[in-house]
RNA sequence: GCGGCUGUAGCUCAGUUGGUUAGAGUGCUGGAUUGUGAUUCCAGAUGUCGUGGGUUCAAGUCCCAUCAGCCGCCCCA
């Protein structure tokens, strides 16, 4: 008995195919805006996602799969996608004019994590990167991208939640002001929340413990404390949205896990998905190509991820659209080899045909077709070869008529 | 990394206070005159009872460990 690695799995049948229903609408949507698909490695240097992610994130300390390679170079496997775009970006030298680079990827992320209902240690993402934009307008076209994204899948009931996580500069002022009123109220604070106020105060806003969530009524928000440009930034932000009908809620207590987010952080959150309430999340980036060593570029992105995202839209939609192609059914050595000919006319014609090669009974043939849901049986016996036709008869009603070879194109594309 | 629950045919599950060769439904295989499925009828096959120890005359059932899955926490997508 084998079986996969723990976290790691098969996709195949129904979820695959919503997985690629994601796929396609996800590479036609974003075409539309101008955004153009990027893939990177799996493997990084280990340093690419220290220097991004954060030294502090719990996924750079103890959720990546770390190891050194045969050249005794630590690798890791990608917890995330955008620190391996920008990175690319940067040995590209792609930032180096001022021209905006819309980007977008999907493919399989790693992190070793307990695993739950649609969290997996390989999970997949579909993500968008705007580079070298620092505008709200910016921010609001790959939102609205995303929600056409979304829409185009048929969500509705989704939820975007937002806030401003602020800048560098302006972050020291909020953290002191919240450090007071922490302070204030030490005691009512959970024992992580203690240990989060000294590496890393703003993550106490979203502690899911309704004792922190209780005393943080009335907290300092981030927003308040913004310098003005970030706040008139905030303020267009919201202006734009309102005006493209893009409806959210601001939630001071919104805050990003990793450390790269500046200004603009923004969740879309699902009510269908239990304790994985966040479908996906994002938001501004700008000190991040810097850090990399590429030159200062802003930037805004955001992932999803597609178990989560498939997960969601099986319980809205049920099964994924299917339908088999029909089954060509040839009895007896002669009618095979005309069933190959003529097979082989309609797959060129853009025809989807599938062909019984099995030679067996015209019995298995059909118990087969029924279970594999095919909805024609397409049958070339002595008889009809003879004539020139086959005998179509339909599964789901038992229903049979003849057709001509000749028609077959014609009547399978009604 | 922490806490709780679960593990018996391909699938969904029964299995009494431990007691003979471990069951059902569904699915599967074959048949009901050799070119007609799905419905019906008849017949048949299938399990290291997650794995490894232990207790016992006797373990699917009790105990321990381990692995896997689920739920919550943490974190995040």
């Amino acid at each position: 008995m084998s079986s996969s690695v723990k976290g790691m799995r098969d996709l195949w049948g129904d979820e695959l195919r919503w997985f690629r229903r994601i796929e396609e609408t996800a590479h036609r949507v974003f075409g539309a805006h101008g955004y153009r698909e990027i893939r990177t490695p799996i493997l990084e240097y280990t340093e690419v996602f220290k220097r991004s992610v954060g030294d502090s994130s719990d996924i750079v300390a103890k959720e990546m799969y770390e190891f050194l390679d045969k050249g005794d170079r630590s690798v890791t496997m990608r917890p995330e996608n955008t620190a391996g775009v920008v990175r690319a970006m940067v040995d590209h030298k792609l930032l180096v004019n001022n021209d905006p680079q819309l980007l977008y990827y999907m493919g399989p992320m790693f992190r070793y994590e307990r695993m739950q209902a649609g969290r997996y240690r390989q999970f997949w993402q579909i993500g968008a990167e705007s580079f070298g934009v620092a505008s709200p307008e910016s921010e609001v076209e790959s939102l609205a991208m995303l929600f056409d994204f979304l829409q185009g899948l048929g969500l509705k009931s989704l939820s975007l939640s937002l806030n401003s996580v602020g800048t560098p500069e302006s972050r020291p002022a909020f953290n002191a002001a919240f450090r007071a009123f922490f302070d204030a109220r030490a005691d009512r604070f959970c024992e992580d929340c203690h240990r989060r106020i000294e590496t890393n105060p703003m993550r106490i806003l979203d502690c899911k413990n309704p004792g922190c969530q209780a005393a943080l009524e009335g907290h300092p928000t981030i927003v308040e404390f913004l310098d003005d440009a970030s706040k008139a930034h905030h303020t267009r932000l919201k202006e734009l949205l309102t005006t493209l009908d893009i409806p959210f809620t601001e939630n001071s207590r919104l805050v990003r896990g990793l450390d790269y987010y500046t200004r603009t952080a923004f969740e879309v959150l699902s009510s269908d998905l239990g304790a994985q309430s966040a479908l996906l999340g994002g938001g501004r980036y700008d000190g991040l190509v810097k850090q990399l060593g590429g030159p200062d570029t802003p930037a805004f992105g955001w992932a999803i991820g597609l178990d989560r995202l498939a997960m969601v839209l099986k319980q809205l939609h049920g099964e994924a659209p299917f339908e088999p192609a029909p089954l060509l059914i040839p009895l007896g050595e002669a009618a095979s080899a005309k069933a190959l000919q003529l097979a082989r006319e309609w797959w060129s014609a853009g025809l989807r045909v599938q062909l019984e090669t099995r030679g067996c009974p015209l019995k298995k043939s059909l118990q087969s077709a029924n279970r594999m849901g095919m909805k024609l049986a397409l049958i070339l016996g002595d008889g009809e070869f003879e004539k020139g036709t086959l005998a179509v008869k339909h599964l789901e009603t038992g229903a049979q008529e003849e057709w001509a070879w000749n028609d077959v194109p014609s009547r399978l594309k009604g």
